[in-house]
DNA sequence: GTCCAGGTGGTCA
DNA sequence: TGACCACATGGA
């Protein structure tokens, strides 16, 4: 069977770190498409993870793309430990998280319905959309998986099919979504398209406000020019720099100040800053 | 039963 | 520009 191995990934840290939702866990491995083949992966050390292929063909390419395997996340890792001590704790809790270049229509989907939702309740919606909407690629110990829905199913899909999967008052922004996301023209092969321009034709979207608007840019996009701020990138920031993180001046200089590795470091701060409430949570209960 | 969630749009000062 | 509120839903 073909088999591959990638460094510097952990796949829990990785999978549970609010950047992609669809990894499923089977008996110590994690299965899910990508792009149209189904794999699996299995933790086998430290840093080290095993891929293989369940269904379909075989794509480097689209693993190299999707696994980011271009950099060197050990270097870059200890370059932020190193320019910004005070995030040291920080980078080796979430040292091994990779950022997946995802596709960018799911992502769009995606962190529309993540507003004001729960991670579990994101992608127990997204899951149905492609159960009931998508094509089975595959199955593992008897169970499908599906991929995302062509662009023609999905533009035909009205308010009412989103309330069935669960989008609630996000249902309309996720019909407009996909009917204006032709004219963006925000099609990968665009040759000019760095993260502002992204960042821009996305809100104009109904629906996708800055914050939304940097999780596609960064996660379908692999733009690392972002630093979306959510509750817990907030919680964070405020953690690191006191009341002075409600200085928008200041919070501004500092993003920039994280230089090309911005987008990693509001990563292992969301993981950080998520991963710390459940270790409080587990502590209370014991 | 109540609270809350990887926010956003609308309204009003 | 900033502060507030409503928004649909279901798990904790």
């Amino acid at each position: 069977m073909k088999t591959s191995i990638i460094t510097d990934l952990d796949l829990a840290k990785t999978f549970h770190s609010g950047q992609v939702f669809n990894w499923d866990f089977v008996e110590g491995a994690y299965l899910a498409p990508i792009g149209s083949t189904l794999y699996l992966l299995r933790q086998i050390d430290g840093g080290l993870a095993e891929v293989s292929l369940i269904n379909g063909e075989w794509d480097d390419e689209a693993l190299r793309c999707y696994f980011n395997l271009d950099r060197n996340y050990s270097e870059i890792y200890n370059e932020i430990a190193r320019e910004h001590p005070e995030l040291s704790a920080a980078v080796e809790r979430a040292r091994g998280i990779r950022l997946l270049k995802q596709d960018e229509t799911e992502m769009l989907l995606t962190f529309i319905l993540s507003q004001n939702n729960h991670i579990p309740r994101i992608k127990r919606s997204m899951y149905e959309l492609k159960k009931l909407y998508g094509m089975e690629l595959g199955t593992y110990q008897g169970q499908p998986y599906y991929g995302l829905p062509e662009y023609e199913v999905l533009s035909e899909m009205t308010e009412r099919d989103f309330l069935e999967l669960g989008a609630g008052y996000r249902a309309p922004y996720l019909v407009s979504a996909i009917r204006e996301l032709p004219d963006l023209e925000l099609s990968l092969s665009a040759p000019d398209l760095d993260a502002e321009t992204i960042v821009n034709r996305l809100l104009k979207i109904n629906g996708v406000g800055p914050k939304v608007a940097a999780c596609i840019a960064l996660f379908g996009y692999g733009s690392w020019e972002v630093f979306p701020i959510d509750t817990w990138v907030k919680k964070a920031l405020k953690y690191y720099y006191g009341e002075a993180a409600e200085d928008k001046v200041f919070i501004k200089k500092k993003i920039r100040g994280f230089g090309p590795y911005k987008a990693l470091v509001q990563q292992l701060m969301f993981y950080y800053m998520r991963e710390g409430e459940r270790d409080e949570r587990r502590t209370k209960n014991q």
